[in-house]
DNA sequence: ATAATTTTGTACCAAATGGTAAATAAATAA
DNA sequence: TTATTTATTTACCATTTGGTACAAAATTAT
Protein backbone atom coordinates (compact mmCIF):
# COMPACT_ATOMS: atom_id res chain seq x y z
CA UNK A 1 0.00 0.00 0.00
CA UNK A 2 1.80 3.29 -1.03
CA UNK A 3 0.00 6.29 0.74
CA UNK A 4 0.47 9.14 0.03
CA UNK A 5 1.39 10.50 3.50
CA UNK A 6 3.00 8.07 5.89
CA UNK A 7 0.99 8.62 8.97
CA UNK A 8 3.61 6.77 11.36
CA UNK A 9 5.92 9.41 10.46
CA UNK A 10 4.25 12.19 11.36
CA UNK A 11 3.34 13.20 15.60
CA UNK A 12 0.36 12.76 17.26
CA UNK A 13 -0.28 16.60 17.00
CA UNK A 14 0.51 16.85 13.33
CA UNK A 15 -1.89 13.98 12.56
CA UNK A 16 -4.91 15.01 14.31
CA UNK A 17 -4.74 18.60 12.39
CA UNK A 18 -4.89 16.43 9.25
CA UNK A 19 -7.61 14.47 10.31
CA UNK A 20 -9.35 17.69 11.32
CA UNK A 21 -8.80 18.96 8.18
CA UNK A 22 -9.53 15.92 5.78
CA UNK A 23 -12.72 14.31 7.52
CA UNK A 24 -13.66 17.92 8.69
CA UNK A 25 -15.06 16.89 12.19
CA UNK A 26 -17.35 19.69 13.19
CA UNK A 27 -16.48 21.33 16.19
CA UNK A 28 -19.85 21.93 17.94
CA UNK A 29 -23.25 20.73 18.84
CA UNK A 30 -24.06 18.41 15.95
CA UNK A 31 -27.02 19.58 13.60
CA UNK A 32 -30.80 17.77 14.67
CA UNK A 33 -31.42 17.67 11.49
CA UNK A 34 -30.86 17.27 8.39
CA UNK A 35 -30.66 19.98 5.70
CA UNK A 36 -31.29 18.95 2.52
CA UNK A 37 -34.24 17.10 3.65
CA UNK A 38 -35.24 20.47 5.52
CA UNK A 39 -35.04 22.34 2.49
CA UNK A 40 -37.54 19.45 0.56
CA UNK A 41 -39.99 20.04 3.21
CA UNK A 42 -39.71 23.91 2.95
CA UNK A 43 -39.86 23.70 -1.14
CA UNK A 44 -43.53 21.48 -0.35
CA UNK A 45 -44.45 24.87 1.65
CA UNK A 46 -43.64 26.93 -0.72
CA UNK A 47 -44.70 24.93 -3.82
CA UNK A 48 -48.28 24.72 -2.49
CA UNK A 49 -49.14 28.14 -0.58
CA UNK A 50 -46.85 30.40 -2.13
CA UNK A 51 -44.13 32.85 -0.84
CA UNK A 52 -46.38 35.11 1.15
CA UNK A 53 -48.77 32.40 2.25
CA UNK A 54 -46.66 30.19 3.62
CA UNK A 55 -45.34 31.55 6.94
CA UNK A 56 -42.60 31.19 9.24
CA UNK A 57 -44.32 29.39 11.83
CA UNK A 58 -45.65 26.87 9.39
CA UNK A 59 -42.39 26.91 8.17
CA UNK A 60 -40.54 25.77 10.98
CA UNK A 61 -43.20 23.27 12.05
CA UNK A 62 -43.25 21.29 8.57
CA UNK A 63 -39.33 21.09 9.01
CA UNK A 64 -39.54 20.25 11.83
CA UNK A 65 -36.95 22.74 12.90
CA UNK A 66 -37.22 25.55 15.50
CA UNK A 67 -37.11 28.95 13.71
CA UNK A 68 -33.61 29.70 15.17
CA UNK A 69 -32.06 27.04 13.05
CA UNK A 70 -33.64 27.53 10.03
CA UNK A 71 -32.44 31.29 10.04
CA UNK A 72 -28.93 30.16 11.23
CA UNK A 73 -29.05 27.51 8.16
CA UNK A 74 -30.64 29.20 5.44
CA UNK A 75 -30.48 33.00 6.22
CA UNK A 76 -34.01 34.43 6.10
CA UNK A 77 -37.25 33.90 4.45
CA UNK A 78 -35.97 35.18 1.02
CA UNK A 79 -33.22 33.20 1.46
CA UNK A 80 -35.06 30.13 2.39
CA UNK A 81 -37.35 30.45 -0.58
CA UNK A 82 -34.51 30.76 -3.42
CA UNK A 83 -32.67 27.78 -2.08
CA UNK A 84 -35.85 25.74 -2.56
CA UNK A 85 -36.39 27.02 -6.06
CA UNK A 86 -32.95 26.03 -6.68
CA UNK A 87 -33.97 22.75 -5.57
CA UNK A 88 -37.44 23.10 -7.58
CA UNK A 89 -35.35 23.55 -10.61
CA UNK A 90 -32.47 20.69 -10.06
CA UNK A 91 -35.23 18.22 -8.90
CA UNK A 92 -38.96 18.05 -9.84
CA UNK A 93 -38.57 20.50 -13.09
CA UNK A 94 -34.64 19.40 -13.78
CA UNK A 95 -37.02 17.79 -16.93
CA UNK A 96 -37.61 21.07 -18.56
CA UNK A 97 -34.13 21.55 -19.33
CA UNK A 98 -33.83 17.97 -19.96
CA UNK A 99 -36.31 18.23 -22.33
CA UNK A 100 -34.15 20.71 -24.83
CA UNK A 101 -32.21 17.34 -25.63
CA UNK A 102 -34.58 15.80 -27.66
CA UNK A 103 -33.57 15.42 -30.76
CA UNK A 104 -36.52 17.96 -32.95
CA UNK A 105 -38.79 20.87 -31.87
CA UNK A 106 -41.58 18.90 -31.63
CA UNK A 107 -40.44 16.35 -29.46
CA UNK A 108 -38.84 19.04 -27.54
CA UNK A 109 -41.75 20.27 -26.62
CA UNK A 110 -43.70 16.93 -26.53
CA UNK A 111 -41.45 15.73 -24.03
CA UNK A 112 -41.67 19.63 -21.99
CA UNK A 113 -45.76 19.37 -21.91
CA UNK A 114 -46.09 15.76 -21.18
CA UNK A 115 -43.57 15.48 -18.33
CA UNK A 116 -45.39 19.48 -17.31
CA UNK A 117 -48.58 17.38 -17.09
CA UNK A 118 -47.56 14.51 -15.07
CA UNK A 119 -45.97 17.07 -12.65
CA UNK A 120 -48.29 19.46 -12.87
CA UNK A 121 -51.44 17.18 -11.55
CA UNK A 122 -48.84 14.21 -9.56
CA UNK A 123 -50.66 13.78 -5.89
CA UNK A 124 -47.47 13.78 -4.38
CA UNK A 125 -46.52 16.90 -4.99
CA UNK A 126 -48.38 20.14 -4.66
CA UNK A 127 -50.61 20.95 -7.67
CA UNK A 128 -49.51 23.58 -10.00
CA UNK A 129 -45.89 25.15 -11.42
CA UNK A 130 -44.30 26.91 -8.18
CA UNK A 131 -42.49 28.98 -10.62
CA UNK A 132 -45.96 30.29 -12.03
CA UNK A 133 -47.90 30.45 -8.33
CA UNK A 134 -44.83 31.39 -5.95
CA UNK A 135 -45.85 34.62 -6.11
CA UNK A 136 -48.26 36.04 -8.94
CA UNK A 137 -49.03 38.90 -7.14
CA UNK A 138 -47.97 39.65 -3.85
CA UNK A 139 -47.62 42.97 -1.63
CA UNK A 140 -44.94 45.55 -1.61
CA UNK A 141 -42.49 43.39 0.50
CA UNK A 142 -42.30 40.71 -2.02
CA UNK A 143 -41.61 42.27 -5.14
CA UNK A 144 -38.13 41.03 -5.37
CA UNK A 145 -39.15 37.50 -5.33
CA UNK A 146 -42.12 38.23 -7.92
CA UNK A 147 -39.60 39.31 -10.13
CA UNK A 148 -37.32 36.66 -9.42
CA UNK A 149 -40.27 34.26 -10.61
CA UNK A 150 -41.11 36.30 -14.21
CA UNK A 151 -37.26 35.75 -14.45
CA UNK A 152 -37.60 32.13 -14.02
CA UNK A 153 -40.44 32.21 -16.68
CA UNK A 154 -38.29 34.14 -19.42
CA UNK A 155 -35.59 31.99 -18.80
CA UNK A 156 -37.72 28.54 -19.61
CA UNK A 157 -39.45 30.98 -22.54
CA UNK A 158 -35.94 31.70 -23.59
CA UNK A 159 -34.55 27.61 -23.65
CA UNK A 160 -37.46 26.99 -25.89
CA UNK A 161 -36.63 29.75 -28.31
CA UNK A 162 -33.51 29.02 -28.70
CA UNK A 163 -34.07 25.62 -29.26
CA UNK A 164 -36.32 26.43 -32.13
CA UNK A 165 -33.91 28.81 -33.43
CA UNK A 166 -31.01 25.67 -33.64
CA UNK A 167 -33.84 23.42 -34.29
CA UNK A 168 -34.89 25.69 -38.00
CA UNK A 169 -30.62 25.27 -38.58
CA UNK A 170 -31.15 21.74 -38.26
CA UNK A 171 -34.67 21.60 -40.63
CA UNK A 172 -37.01 19.95 -38.29
CA UNK A 173 -38.66 23.01 -38.09
CA UNK A 174 -39.52 25.20 -40.56
CA UNK A 175 -37.63 28.59 -41.86
CA UNK A 176 -40.31 30.97 -41.45
CA UNK A 177 -41.42 29.84 -38.26
CA UNK A 178 -40.83 33.06 -35.30
CA UNK A 179 -39.29 31.11 -32.90
CA UNK A 180 -40.03 33.76 -30.11
CA UNK A 181 -44.05 33.55 -31.30
CA UNK A 182 -43.93 29.80 -30.67
CA UNK A 183 -41.68 29.59 -27.53
CA UNK A 184 -44.32 32.03 -26.00
CA UNK A 185 -47.44 30.25 -27.29
CA UNK A 186 -45.80 26.99 -25.44
CA UNK A 187 -44.96 28.86 -22.66
CA UNK A 188 -48.43 29.99 -22.61
CA UNK A 189 -49.78 26.44 -22.81
CA UNK A 190 -47.72 25.55 -20.13
CA UNK A 191 -49.20 28.53 -17.33
CA UNK A 192 -52.67 27.61 -18.41
CA UNK A 193 -51.70 23.90 -17.35
CA UNK A 194 -50.52 24.67 -14.05
CA UNK A 195 -53.89 27.07 -13.20
CA UNK A 196 -55.90 24.31 -14.36
CA UNK A 197 -54.00 21.85 -12.32
CA UNK A 198 -54.35 24.21 -9.38
CA UNK A 199 -57.96 24.17 -9.79
CA UNK A 200 -57.91 20.45 -9.83
CA UNK A 201 -57.50 19.39 -13.75
CA UNK A 202 -56.80 15.54 -13.82
CA UNK A 203 -53.62 14.84 -15.72
CA UNK A 204 -55.36 13.31 -18.44
CA UNK A 205 -57.10 16.63 -18.32
CA UNK A 206 -53.97 18.46 -18.84
CA UNK A 207 -53.09 15.77 -21.85
CA UNK A 208 -56.21 16.41 -23.58
CA UNK A 209 -55.20 20.09 -23.85
CA UNK A 210 -52.18 19.05 -24.91
CA UNK A 211 -53.20 17.23 -27.54
CA UNK A 212 -55.19 20.19 -29.16
CA UNK A 213 -52.09 22.53 -28.74
CA UNK A 214 -49.93 20.45 -30.74
CA UNK A 215 -52.20 19.79 -33.47
CA UNK A 216 -51.39 23.25 -35.08
CA UNK A 217 -47.64 22.21 -34.65
CA UNK A 218 -46.08 24.35 -37.57
CA UNK A 219 -45.20 22.45 -40.71
CA UNK A 220 -43.75 22.79 -44.35
CA UNK B 1 -102.35 66.14 -13.84
CA UNK B 2 -104.01 63.18 -11.81
CA UNK B 3 -101.44 62.29 -9.45
CA UNK B 4 -102.67 59.12 -7.83
CA UNK B 5 -101.83 60.77 -4.38
CA UNK B 6 -103.12 64.38 -3.81
CA UNK B 7 -101.00 65.89 -1.21
CA UNK B 8 -102.98 68.63 -0.47
CA UNK B 9 -105.88 66.21 1.45
CA UNK B 10 -103.21 64.53 3.40
CA UNK B 11 -102.12 66.99 6.38
CA UNK B 12 -98.48 67.81 7.20
CA UNK B 13 -97.38 64.89 9.55
CA UNK B 14 -98.05 62.45 6.68
CA UNK B 15 -96.84 64.67 3.56
CA UNK B 16 -93.31 64.55 5.99
CA UNK B 17 -93.52 60.79 6.42
CA UNK B 18 -94.21 60.04 3.05
CA UNK B 19 -91.72 62.08 1.27
CA UNK B 20 -89.05 60.39 3.68
CA UNK B 21 -90.29 57.14 1.96
CA UNK B 22 -90.20 58.06 -1.21
CA UNK B 23 -86.94 60.45 -1.60
CA UNK B 24 -85.48 58.30 1.24
CA UNK B 25 -83.55 61.71 2.57
CA UNK B 26 -80.34 59.94 5.03
CA UNK B 27 -81.17 60.85 8.55
CA UNK B 28 -77.72 61.67 9.84
CA UNK B 29 -74.34 62.28 8.88
CA UNK B 30 -74.13 62.26 5.06
CA UNK B 31 -71.55 59.32 3.57
CA UNK B 32 -68.10 61.50 3.32
CA UNK B 33 -67.16 59.04 -0.04
CA UNK B 34 -68.92 57.66 -2.99
CA UNK B 35 -69.45 53.72 -2.17
CA UNK B 36 -69.05 52.71 -6.05
CA UNK B 37 -65.76 54.53 -6.40
CA UNK B 38 -64.62 53.38 -3.42
CA UNK B 39 -65.43 49.29 -4.62
CA UNK B 40 -63.71 50.38 -8.15
CA UNK B 41 -60.58 51.62 -5.97
CA UNK B 42 -60.86 48.12 -4.11
CA UNK B 43 -60.65 46.72 -6.87
CA UNK B 44 -58.02 47.54 -8.63
CA UNK B 45 -56.32 46.63 -4.98
CA UNK B 46 -57.24 43.33 -4.74
CA UNK B 47 -56.36 43.30 -8.87
CA UNK B 48 -53.04 44.11 -8.85
CA UNK B 49 -51.85 42.71 -5.40
CA UNK B 50 -54.14 39.99 -4.92
CA UNK B 51 -56.39 38.79 -1.95
CA UNK B 52 -53.64 38.15 0.66
CA UNK B 53 -51.11 40.82 -1.19
CA UNK B 54 -53.74 43.24 -0.55
CA UNK B 55 -53.47 44.94 3.15
CA UNK B 56 -56.82 46.62 4.78
CA UNK B 57 -54.18 49.28 5.20
CA UNK B 58 -53.77 50.02 1.80
CA UNK B 59 -57.07 49.57 0.95
CA UNK B 60 -58.37 52.55 3.50
CA UNK B 61 -55.50 54.63 2.00
CA UNK B 62 -56.66 53.33 -1.89
CA UNK B 63 -60.39 54.17 -1.05
CA UNK B 64 -59.33 57.30 0.84
CA UNK B 65 -61.51 56.02 3.86
CA UNK B 66 -60.41 54.96 7.00
CA UNK B 67 -60.75 51.40 8.10
CA UNK B 68 -64.09 51.94 9.85
CA UNK B 69 -65.99 53.45 7.30
CA UNK B 70 -64.58 50.36 5.21
CA UNK B 71 -65.84 47.90 7.67
CA UNK B 72 -69.05 49.83 8.00
CA UNK B 73 -70.20 50.10 4.37
CA UNK B 74 -68.80 46.51 3.47
CA UNK B 75 -68.24 44.45 6.46
CA UNK B 76 -64.95 42.79 6.25
CA UNK B 77 -61.78 42.05 4.14
CA UNK B 78 -63.80 38.99 2.65
CA UNK B 79 -66.93 40.70 1.63
CA UNK B 80 -65.39 43.83 0.60
CA UNK B 81 -63.11 40.95 -2.01
CA UNK B 82 -66.24 39.78 -2.96
CA UNK B 83 -67.81 42.98 -3.98
CA UNK B 84 -64.83 44.01 -5.60
CA UNK B 85 -64.96 40.39 -7.35
CA UNK B 86 -68.98 41.08 -8.58
CA UNK B 87 -67.73 44.16 -9.43
CA UNK B 88 -65.27 42.81 -11.83
CA UNK B 89 -67.38 40.33 -13.25
CA UNK B 90 -70.01 43.14 -14.24
CA UNK B 91 -67.60 46.10 -15.26
CA UNK B 92 -64.11 45.14 -17.07
CA UNK B 93 -64.91 41.07 -17.59
CA UNK B 94 -68.79 41.75 -18.49
CA UNK B 95 -67.32 41.11 -22.15
CA UNK B 96 -66.96 37.24 -21.56
CA UNK B 97 -70.41 36.29 -20.63
CA UNK B 98 -71.52 38.49 -23.77
CA UNK B 99 -68.78 36.88 -26.11
CA UNK B 100 -71.60 34.02 -25.57
CA UNK B 101 -74.16 35.74 -27.89
CA UNK B 102 -71.78 35.82 -30.88
CA UNK B 103 -73.57 33.78 -33.91
CA UNK B 104 -70.81 31.38 -34.02
CA UNK B 105 -68.80 29.19 -31.47
CA UNK B 106 -65.15 30.39 -33.50
CA UNK B 107 -67.01 34.08 -33.26
CA UNK B 108 -67.83 33.42 -29.75
CA UNK B 109 -64.01 31.92 -28.70
CA UNK B 110 -62.51 34.71 -30.92
CA UNK B 111 -64.11 37.72 -29.55
CA UNK B 112 -63.30 36.27 -26.37
CA UNK B 113 -59.61 35.88 -26.29
CA UNK B 114 -59.61 38.95 -28.18
CA UNK B 115 -60.89 40.92 -25.54
CA UNK B 116 -59.14 39.34 -23.04
CA UNK B 117 -55.92 40.10 -24.65
CA UNK B 118 -56.94 43.82 -24.83
CA UNK B 119 -58.23 43.89 -20.92
CA UNK B 120 -55.14 41.66 -19.82
CA UNK B 121 -52.68 43.96 -20.75
CA UNK B 122 -54.17 47.23 -20.83
CA UNK B 123 -51.90 49.96 -18.93
CA UNK B 124 -54.93 51.15 -17.72
CA UNK B 125 -55.87 48.71 -15.23
CA UNK B 126 -53.84 46.13 -13.71
CA UNK B 127 -51.78 43.54 -16.12
CA UNK B 128 -53.43 39.97 -15.67
CA UNK B 129 -57.15 38.50 -14.89
CA UNK B 130 -58.46 39.50 -11.11
CA UNK B 131 -59.87 35.46 -10.88
CA UNK B 132 -56.68 34.07 -11.75
CA UNK B 133 -53.93 35.92 -9.47
CA UNK B 134 -56.53 36.78 -6.78
CA UNK B 135 -55.63 33.53 -4.35
CA UNK B 136 -54.36 31.08 -6.78
CA UNK B 137 -51.88 30.25 -3.94
CA UNK B 138 -52.46 31.48 -0.10
CA UNK B 139 -52.32 30.80 3.60
CA UNK B 140 -54.81 28.63 5.31
CA UNK B 141 -57.23 31.80 6.19
CA UNK B 142 -57.81 32.54 2.45
CA UNK B 143 -59.10 28.94 1.00
CA UNK B 144 -62.32 30.20 0.94
CA UNK B 145 -61.58 32.96 -0.97
CA UNK B 146 -59.07 30.80 -3.58
CA UNK B 147 -61.81 28.12 -4.09
CA UNK B 148 -64.49 30.86 -4.84
CA UNK B 149 -62.00 31.93 -7.62
CA UNK B 150 -61.57 27.88 -8.73
CA UNK B 151 -65.53 28.47 -8.84
CA UNK B 152 -65.39 31.46 -10.92
CA UNK B 153 -62.70 30.19 -13.62
CA UNK B 154 -64.90 26.68 -13.80
CA UNK B 155 -67.98 28.63 -14.36
CA UNK B 156 -66.71 30.60 -17.84
CA UNK B 157 -65.24 27.05 -18.82
CA UNK B 158 -68.99 25.74 -18.62
CA UNK B 159 -70.24 28.66 -20.17
CA UNK B 160 -68.01 27.98 -22.99
CA UNK B 161 -68.89 24.53 -23.04
CA UNK B 162 -72.04 24.84 -22.97
CA UNK B 163 -72.18 27.55 -25.77
CA UNK B 164 -70.45 24.87 -27.79
CA UNK B 165 -72.97 21.96 -27.11
CA UNK B 166 -75.19 24.64 -28.65
CA UNK B 167 -73.06 25.37 -31.49
CA UNK B 168 -72.82 21.68 -32.68
CA UNK B 169 -76.63 21.81 -32.09
CA UNK B 170 -76.52 24.86 -34.67
CA UNK B 171 -73.88 23.53 -37.11
CA UNK B 172 -71.18 25.75 -37.16
CA UNK B 173 -68.85 22.83 -34.54
CA UNK B 174 -68.74 19.52 -35.93
CA UNK B 175 -70.78 17.46 -33.82
CA UNK B 176 -67.93 15.15 -32.93
CA UNK B 177 -65.95 18.06 -31.21
CA UNK B 178 -65.82 17.04 -27.21
CA UNK B 179 -67.39 20.71 -26.12
CA UNK B 180 -65.96 20.28 -22.41
CA UNK B 181 -62.54 19.44 -24.02
CA UNK B 182 -62.51 22.54 -26.13
CA UNK B 183 -63.62 24.43 -23.69
CA UNK B 184 -61.03 23.45 -20.94
CA UNK B 185 -58.62 24.04 -24.19
CA UNK B 186 -59.94 27.58 -24.40
CA UNK B 187 -59.87 27.97 -20.79
CA UNK B 188 -55.94 26.90 -20.53
CA UNK B 189 -55.26 29.76 -22.96
CA UNK B 190 -57.04 32.04 -21.35
CA UNK B 191 -55.24 31.13 -18.12
CA UNK B 192 -51.75 31.27 -19.77
CA UNK B 193 -52.28 34.69 -21.08
CA UNK B 194 -53.20 36.15 -17.58
CA UNK B 195 -49.64 34.82 -16.79
CA UNK B 196 -48.14 36.15 -19.51
CA UNK B 197 -49.55 39.47 -19.19
CA UNK B 198 -49.09 39.76 -15.55
CA UNK B 199 -45.56 38.94 -16.94
CA UNK B 200 -45.51 42.42 -18.51
CA UNK B 201 -46.46 40.35 -21.89
CA UNK B 202 -48.14 43.45 -24.56
CA UNK B 203 -50.98 43.08 -26.28
CA UNK B 204 -49.19 41.97 -29.56
CA UNK B 205 -47.69 39.23 -28.19
CA UNK B 206 -50.91 38.04 -26.69
CA UNK B 207 -52.23 38.19 -30.10
CA UNK B 208 -49.70 36.71 -31.75
CA UNK B 209 -50.51 33.55 -29.36
CA UNK B 210 -53.89 33.92 -29.68
CA UNK B 211 -53.78 33.52 -33.44
CA UNK B 212 -52.02 30.24 -32.90
CA UNK B 213 -54.25 29.07 -30.90
CA UNK B 214 -56.78 29.05 -33.10
CA UNK B 215 -54.96 27.88 -35.79
CA UNK B 216 -56.47 24.65 -34.90
CA UNK B 217 -59.88 25.30 -34.50
CA UNK B 218 -61.75 21.94 -35.57
CA UNK B 219 -63.55 21.67 -38.65
CA UNK B 220 -65.74 19.70 -40.67
C1' DA C 1 -12.06 17.53 33.94
C1' DT C 2 -12.21 21.78 31.59
C1' DA C 3 -12.30 25.01 27.83
C1' DA C 4 -13.93 26.02 23.41
C1' DT C 5 -17.29 25.73 19.91
C1' DT C 6 -21.59 25.19 17.79
C1' DT C 7 -26.65 24.15 17.85
C1' DT C 8 -30.91 24.08 20.08
C1' DG C 9 -34.90 25.77 22.69
C1' DT C 10 -37.29 29.32 25.00
C1' DA C 11 -38.75 33.45 25.25
C1' DC C 12 -38.95 37.52 23.33
C1' DC C 13 -39.05 41.92 19.87
C1' DA C 14 -41.04 45.63 16.90
C1' DA C 15 -44.03 46.01 13.23
C1' DA C 16 -47.96 44.76 10.68
C1' DT C 17 -52.23 42.18 10.42
C1' DG C 18 -57.47 42.23 10.41
C1' DG C 19 -60.73 44.32 13.20
C1' DT C 20 -63.24 47.47 16.75
C1' DA C 21 -64.75 50.77 20.86
C1' DA C 22 -65.84 55.13 21.73
C1' DA C 23 -65.83 59.97 21.25
C1' DT C 24 -66.88 63.45 17.91
C1' DA C 25 -68.97 65.65 13.84
C1' DA C 26 -72.68 66.48 10.64
C1' DA C 27 -76.88 65.97 9.14
C1' DT C 28 -82.39 65.62 9.93
C1' DA C 29 -86.59 65.64 12.98
C1' DA C 30 -89.15 67.75 16.45
C1' DT D 1 -82.83 74.84 20.20
C1' DT D 2 -82.64 70.20 21.25
C1' DA D 3 -82.89 65.30 20.43
C1' DT D 4 -81.91 61.73 17.27
C1' DT D 5 -79.48 59.43 13.86
C1' DT D 6 -75.65 58.20 11.18
C1' DA D 7 -70.67 58.68 9.71
C1' DT D 8 -66.05 59.82 10.71
C1' DT D 9 -61.96 59.97 13.44
C1' DT D 10 -58.77 58.57 16.69
C1' DA D 11 -56.96 55.46 19.25
C1' DC D 12 -56.79 51.14 20.35
C1' DC D 13 -57.13 45.55 20.54
C1' DA D 14 -55.39 40.66 20.14
C1' DT D 15 -52.96 37.98 16.99
C1' DT D 16 -49.64 37.08 13.67
C1' DT D 17 -45.73 38.48 11.05
C1' DG D 18 -40.59 37.98 10.10
C1' DG D 19 -36.77 37.93 12.95
C1' DT D 20 -33.50 37.56 17.22
C1' DA D 21 -31.09 37.54 22.17
C1' DC D 22 -29.64 34.49 25.27
C1' DA D 23 -29.07 30.69 28.07
C1' DA D 24 -28.82 25.68 28.07
C1' DA D 25 -27.21 21.50 25.72
C1' DA D 26 -24.10 18.70 23.07
C1' DT D 27 -20.13 17.95 20.98
C1' DT D 28 -14.67 18.25 20.21
C1' DA D 29 -10.09 19.81 21.77
C1' DT D 30 -6.85 20.22 25.40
Amino acid sequence: MSNIIDTEKLDEKSTKALTNKLIAKPRGRPLAFNQEEALESALQVFWSRGYEGASMAELADALGVNKPSIYATFGNKEALFRKALAQYLAGPVAYAAEAMNEPTAYKVVEKFLTRSAALLSNQDNPRGCMIVQGALTCGQDSTMIQQELIGCRKSYENLLSQRFELAKTQGDLPAQVNAKNLAKYIATIHQGLSVQATSGASKDELMTVIDMALKNWPTI
